[in-house]
DNA sequence: GTAATTTCTTGATTTTTGTCAAGAGTAATG
DNA sequence: CATTACTCTTGACAAAAATCAAGAAATTAC
């Protein structure tokens, strides 16, 4: 668990080291293999998850194509969260892209945190601001930028997921087709 | 502030009535001339403000364009909700589209409420939450559909902001320029 | 290690969207 | 009320991105 220990102190500066404690054992270490789902949509998203290692997707599926929202890596969390908050059945599923280890906490236990952990609140509240603050970013990225920019800027930012996981993920995260992304990445590998 | 107490009921669902009452008097009602600026890009965001009547733009400025984010309406929010929870300068402006009332909670007072009322930090990590989830379809949306779809969702919803507000800035907030939106909107009404 | 499956690339083509430029319509100002 | 400034529309064209189809390349499974 010494990486989730890490993350909250590293994003939610001094907490009081008991506090600490208490957050971190209500999580649970477990293993995910390939392929399998953390979440299937219509399921209630019953538990909060943190990336020790590996990836996990986050997606939607329709009638006729799969939307990846999200790409969960070390150090990021993954649930569906307005099924968690709100305890309605999931619009999204999650599945693992390789063999993943993952710290969950249920979403009982994640009650038990308010109670717990005096200002769990707050902190629970920087942690969705700063969810927010990323969705805003993503969105203002879609209203500015062409295809090919979004390409750039994902690249830079996450090269290192570019040889593991299926590239089709990545193009549809960023919003566009598996070929129009493989002809954006020639041009920008020449 | 009828509006504003209405609103939180209906968000919040059972709110103590003094803490209700406690909150709302937090906040001061002022009115804003069109075209005039709630807040510059670069300043902080000293301000959380609710609309009480009238119309709100929140938008970036680039060198040659500018991005229309959101439209407040009445019974929404607007504030750079980063620089207002971070005290960091404001990357977005907020600039009303015509004669609005708001109601506007300083970032004092509204540190305040933290301290006065009990279970504030549940309410706001909710209020938050929505907001997330706002963003979450918003992007959904751009990555599932085109400018055409995103132009019927957006009309479906918000048709009365049709002939409220210059088309370009609803264009803008769609993702598409507004000969696009000009183009696809004749083909609607016909 | 080979067959089967999935993923990725490429070309040809169509559709969508953006750009530029001009003009019409509308609102704001003195 | 006339002038000035926005705003919206339209056309012609260019660029970007999607679609369809086929084949390579890589992975997975037996």
């Amino acid at each position: 668990m010494l990486e989730l220990k890490q993350y909250i102190k590293s994003y939610f500066g001094v907490v009081d080291t008991n506090d600490l404690d208490k957050i971190v054992s209500l999580f649970k270490l477990t293993t995910i293999k390939k392929g399998d789902f953390l979440l299937k949509s219509g399921k209630q998203c019953g538990k909060l998850s943190f990336v020790q290692s590996g990836l996990l997707r986050t997606f939607i599926s329709t009638e006729d194509k799969e939307i990846t929202q999200w790409i969960s890596t070390k150090g990021y969390f993954a649930a569906d969260l307005s099924s968690f908050i709100f305890e309605t059945p999931s619009h999204s599923s999650i599945q693992a892209l390789v063999d993943t280890e993952i710290s969950t906490i249920s979403k009982n236990n994640y009650k038990l945190l308010g109670e717990l952990v005096p200002k769990w609140h707050e902190l629970e509240k920087l942690f969705i601001v700063r969810c927010f603050i990323i969705l805003e970013e993503r969105i203002y990225r879609h209203l500015s930028m062409t295809a090919e920019e979004r390409y750039e800027y994902f690249f830079e930012n996450n090269k290192e997921l570019f040889n593991q996981v299926p590239l089709q993920y990545i193009a549809s995260m960023l919003g566009m087709t598996p070929e129009t992304f493989s002809r954006i990445r020639r041009k920008q590998l020449s």
